[in-house]
DNA sequence: AGCACGCCGACT
DNA sequence: GTCGGCGTGCTC
């Protein structure tokens, strides 16, 4: 062997060979330093031997990194069939999977933590010391009891520090290992028939790769189910992995579990430091962490090995990213549950029709949670009809009647509208003039509190101007409405009541969600209003009233994504108004009360919802029936971008006869900070037929010229067609 | 993506 | 006379 293939972070759709020096060992897996033109770059060896080898004089390694491959089939499989899938440079992929650190070059210690521990100075410091830095003196405190390992220190980095530096404490190398499996430290809860079923058919496909959708509303029991399937695995010393969608989600998911198992746990998002995600991977691949719950990157980590995967909130579009390496994580985790021959179960109130078809397809099995376990009542949806009412600020009468009742009865009302801001844009009273972006093809949104124009497409603000830029008049007036403004009328009309708003401008200096959130968990009566974050995972047990401003701007958008996420969101808050003895009410205000989509999901659910739904992706042949990659186009010029597509379609037409083809088209937003965007929409009824033409679009675009004045980047199964 | 080379405009 | 703008080419 004298040749090696090695993936290298570069967004090239290219493989790079290298020549093994004498005496130099390598194995797949493992990182190498290589001489990349001008520069040098750390890389992972691919392939022993390649094939059809770059014919040229191939340039030699420099340097093996690793001693052991940093991860083994498993892993190289998965990262192998993602960059084909989403046709993207292995390299970028593999970028997505490493942490930093890693990636930089630095050494993995072969399965070794740290341990704090006091030196004998600190075991021999007086109670008394330390009083001016309590948290300090708390980590002492702690230490005294039992040496710490450095993953259950998370977030006291400043007193490690502190006490380090004072001689108190000292770090000792640990070897991590495949955890030991303890007894829970619960007894399980009883369950009922449907979770029985559910438990006992996933218990059952141990050890080999199977597929369920566990549907279960809120309060379904969902997570107990998801308890009783870990349970087992845990005790043959399997790893466990929970993706959930949201940062916000995984420290209360984490001590849910953390009160059940008695084994090492972790946690793995972006929010985390460099440091910390390589402690991560490496307790990952050591087998020591049992369970780990995190967001969609936590997908990549090497587990020793892995015995079920579940993925929470299944329907959550925050599972795919939104950029660069577009993958889904909950469809790669298919992939991955068949590499690891292990379950996989997707769990949701509201799947998504993707997995619906799955299940019809009989891909999965369907596993329905139908009762709610708790004693709890089913909430109910009105529908306040706007027709010919005279609205208060975007209020029906009946709307406000509601809000002040159950307010004055003690609970809390929550009103729901996706659009932060004072106003999505000022309009001049002369001349109808209306306030833009200068670099979007968007109006500019208001922001009373700051002063500001903002552009919610490309962040950029300026101070409210004095005068019309048309006529100069300084008649300036808001159009429409946004939640700043809704709490600020609100708190005009109900003035005995507190208004709480929680979007991403009341919540943008670290910790003030928490704070919010705990004002509203003290349970006195108030009025919440906020934007789609309140509809994530956070529980208010003293809500009684959701109410949803505005459904009509998603009874017709153009996304065709739309309604299926107004009936998530419809059931999501519906399964969360009301929780325990008081009975919850969500109001839709609509001028559309006979709409066909909202009857169905009031009178006969999500699940019948979903079924006329997929009837109608069917009919207009959209996903899942049909597979769709979008190419998108961003350049200064609009014509290159044009150009460029116009390209790539003529290309498909001759040559992929298969595959239909919509563009290239102008998105919805046409201008975003500058530059001019296009799309072409590809679909085919075919998916091998669809990544074919991919493949051929994909090489054909590398060459031209063109692809370097603009940037264009590919959507495989895009979410959207923005 | 980086990093070179290369060819034209305003500066110490 | 050079410093530096970004067009174009290449990376095993």
């Amino acid at each position: 062997m004298n040749r090696v293939r090695v993936a290298l972070p570069v967004p090239l759709h290219q493989h790079f060979d290298y020549l093994l020096p004498e005496g130099m060992q390598v194995q797949v897996g493992v990182r190498v330093r290589v001489p990349f033109g001008k520069r040098e770059l750390i890389g992972i060896v691919w392939q022993l031997d390649p094939e059809n080898a770059h014919p040229d004089k191939l340039k030699a390694l420099l340097e093996v990194l690793d001693q052991t491959p940093l991860f083994g089939n498993e892993i190289k499989q998965l990262l192998s069939f993602a960059a084909d899938y989403y046709h993207h440079p292995l390299g970028e992929v593999l970028v997505s999977a490493l942490p930093a650190l890693l990636r930089e070059g630095k050494a993995v210690l072969a399965g070794h933590g740290r341990l704090l521990q006091l030196t004998p100075l600190g075991s021999s410091l007086k109670t008394d010391a330390l009083q001016r830095a309590p948290r300090q003196l708390a980590l002492w405190q702690r230490l005294q009891q039992a040496a710490c390992r450095e993953d259950e220190l998370v977030g006291e980095s400043p007193q490690i520090k502190a006490l380090l530096e004072k001689d108190l404490v000292a770090w000792q190398a640990i070897e991590f290992s495949p955890f030991v499996p303890q007894p829970d430290r619960q007894t399980p809860l009883q369950l009922n028939p449907a979770q029985a079923l559910a438990v006992s058919a996933i218990n059952q496909s141990a050890g080999s790769f199977s597929r369920f959708l566990l549907e279960g509303v809120t309060g379904s029991g969902k997570t107990e189910v998801y308890l009783q399937c870990i349970s087992p695995v845990l005790q043959r010393g399997q790893q466990v992995l929970v993706l959930v969608p949201e940062i916000g989600l995984t420290p209360q998911t984490l001590a849910r579990f953390a009160k059940r198992f008695a084994v090492p746990l972790q946690i793995w998002h972006s929010n985390m430091t460099d440091q910390e995600r390589l402690l991560a991977w490496q307790r990952s691949q050591s087998g020591d962490a049992a369970i780990t719950i995190g967001t969609r990157s936590a997908l990549f980590l090497p587990f020793l090995q892995l015995g079920l995967l579940i993925i929470d909130e299944e329907h959550d579009a925050s599972l795919k990213q939104q950029e660069g390496f577009r993958y889904h994580a909950r469809d790669l985790a298919v992939k991955r549950a068949a590499l690891a021959s292990c379950p996989i179960v997707l769990g949701s109130a509201t799947p998504s029709l993707e997995s619906l078809y799955n299940v019809q397809q009989g891909k999965f099995a369907h596993l329905p949670l139908p009762e709610r376990a708790t004693s709890q009542k089913v909430p109910k949806i009105e529908l306040m009809d706007l027709k010919q009412q005279v609205l208060k600020h975007g209020l029906a009468d009946g709307t406000l009647v509601q809000i002040k009742q159950r307010l004055q009865r003690g609970e809390q009302v929550m009103l729901f509208l996706n659009r932060r801001g004072f106003a999505p844009a000022l309009i001049c009273h002369e001349c109808g003039w209306l306030t833009e972006c200068q670099r979007c093809a968007a109006f500019t949104t208001f922001h009373k509190q700051s002063r500001q124009l903002v552009c919610h497409h490309c962040g950029a603000s300026r101070p409210v101007p004095h005068q019309c830029g048309h006529c100069g008049s300084t008649q300036l007036a808001p159009v429409g409405q946004g939640t700043e403004q809704l709490e600020e009328q609100l708190q005009q009309l109900i003035p005995d009541f507190p208004v709480i708003r929680l979007d991403r401008d009341s919540t943008r200096r670290k910790g003030s969600l928490e704070a919010l959130l705990e004002e509203i968990n003290q349970g006195q009566p108030a009025i919440i209003v906020g934007t789609q974050m309140l509809a994530k995972g956070h529980h208010f047990p003293k809500v009684s009233l959701v109410v949803i401003v505005d459904v009509d701007s998603a009874l017709y958008s153009s996304d065709f994504r739309a309604s299926e996420q107004l009936a998530q969101l419809l059931t999501q808050v519906a399964g969360r108004a009301g929780r325990g003895d008081i009975a919850g009410t969500v109001l839709l205000q609509t001028h559309y009360p006979g709409h066909p989509l909202l009857q169905d999901v009031i009178q006969n659910g999500y699940s019948s919802f979903a079924r006329s739904a997929l009837l109608e992706r069917q009919q207009t042949r959209l996903p899942p029936y049909q597979h769709l990659a979008l190419f998108r186009t961003e350049s200064f010029d609009s014509n290159d971008g044009l150009l460029f597509l116009t390209g790539m379609q003529q290309l498909i037409a001759t040559e992929c006869p298969q595959v239909q083809y919509l563009g290239p088209l102008k998105p919805p937003l046409e201008r975003k900070a500058g530059k001019f965007r296009w799309q072409l929409q590809l679909f085919c009824r075919d998916r091998r037929q669809l990544h074919l033409a991919l493949d051929l679009v994909l090489s054909q675009c590398c060459s031209t010229t063109l692809s370097r004045k603009i940037k264009w980047q590919l959507d495989v199964d895009a979410l959207d067609l923005n």
